[in-house]
DNA sequence: CGTTCCATTGACGAAGCTCAAAAAAAGTGG
DNA sequence: CCACTTTTTTTGAGCTTCGTCAATGGAACG
């Protein structure tokens, strides 16, 4: 069974077929331990995953050894999709926590986009969103400061976190090291300490250990106005509109 | 019928009816001139566009003017594909150049999506390739130097350059302003300036005007070194293997 | 032929990086 | 549960890259 914030057919409605597809990628779990390597950048691409628990960083690697974090992916999520357009693996999956992944196999995907075209529809708006997040995120590595990048972060995260149930209303826990932390918003782990630190002292966020407590979301919203995306409804989403699109 | 560099078939042969289908989305074409928007953000999406002669920008906007390019098109591509998740548009389509775009409605998508397999596999899978680049753009936003992310731009865009057939074997036009260029790598239009000019007195390239000239590749390559994607090779693709995927 | 856009350059300032070290926390084997 | 190691956080000092502000000349364009 599809745990409560799965969003499969957040897009298309699925006819009951469909959802037993989906329910059927549960059927074998695998657990894995954290800062256990899920997949390796290079490796070779065997499918994709389905995330059931716990939280994955995706990551790309540079020669010289520095990385960059291009997604934290929370419960619900799908995992290596952009390595199907590959053979070898363009980027690591690593538990951030323990987790709970369910493998799906190139096979299976491929069923799927020939067989089960609601789906496949629904994987790929998905992939669209995805693209936009990552075009965001661009922007904000483009041309933001370091403060502004952090709280709009933890904002962004924040609220993913709650859509996936692993948030309260004002505090979540965030299982990145604040290295880990620079390598996604493309600051030194330093960096963010300082920053960190000058954001506690504002009293806008408040910190013990991984848990991190949101004081005054209104406050770090204002923060982030000026790089807050113009357009980003995340509520109400296009209907490819076709003769076929209603179960 | 389709140009010489469409690569709608690059994931998936396609059947005789499928290519029909891609090339009657040639019958309607419009031709904008440079610096027409052919899509701002925050507008209805309509649906996207394949990109048949020209270069067009895709960029997200900041509430405080500031913006970040986030892809630079080439002819044979597909515009506007990560807004179809989205209610309003999530990115600015400007034409870099006086192009020819041939709009696809989001009904045409949904049927295509419905109905074609084949095809919709195909475009799955090339949006996937466009999230792995978006990936990439991000590790050299990160995580390199302004020199570093210059060359290693102007290496990709080579490539793709050549491949869209808009390009020599060493000289190319790149129809954008330093200060594009800077909107693009997430420099400042001065920065850019001053680090073209290093370029410059490297010897490894030369300019004139938009005209640009790889004069040591392989020197090029060897700056980027660092920073060069470990696994990318773009010239061979995963099949998904499925009983049907042989037409 | 003036107006606007673009490239270029200089002087200066600031955000963020490097190096280094110590304190705190977390993991580990017995 | 305790000693021990390893990882992570925190802080300081100095430096570099890149940004800001400002001005100039040249090219493009109506």
């Amino acid at each position: 069974m599809l745990p409560p914030y799965h969003r499969l057919d957040e897009f298309v409605p699925l006819t009951s077929a469909e959802t037993r597809i989906a329910e059927g990628w549960t059927s074998s779990q695998r657990s894995v331990k954290r800062h256990h390597i899920i997949r390796r950048e290079g490796d070779q691409v065997s499918g994709v995953f389905f995330l059931l628990k716990g939280w994955v960083s995706s990551s790309v690697m540079l020669r010289d050894g520095r990385r960059q974090i291009v997604k934290v992916h929370l419960p619900g999520d799908m995992l290596g999709f952009p390595s199907l357009s590959l053979v070898h693996a363009g980027e690591t999956l690593e538990a951030l926590t323990d987790a709970i992944i369910c493998p799906i196999s190139n096979a299976a995907i491929g069923k799927l986009l020939m067989d089960s075209p609601r789906l496949a529809t629904g994987l790929f708006l998905s992939s669209q969103k995805e693209r936009v997040a990552l075009m965001q995120n661009l922007s904000w590595l483009g041309a933001t400061s370091a403060l502004e990048r952090i709280v709009a972060f933890l904002l962004d995260l924040h609220d993913r976190a709650k859509s996936a149930g692993v948030a309260m209303e004002d505090r979540f826990e965030i299982p990145l090291t604040q290295q880990q932390l620079g390598e996604l918003l493309g600051l030194t782990a330093v960096h963010v300490n300082r920053t960190l630190k000058r954001l506690d002292s504002s009293g806008l966020v408040e910190r013990q250990k991984a848990l991190v407590r949101l004081i005054d979301i209104a406050g770090l919203q204002k923060m982030t106005a000026n790089i807050a995306p113009i357009f980003a409804e995340h509520d109400a989403w296009a209907r490819l509109e076709s003769p076929s699109s209603n179960p």
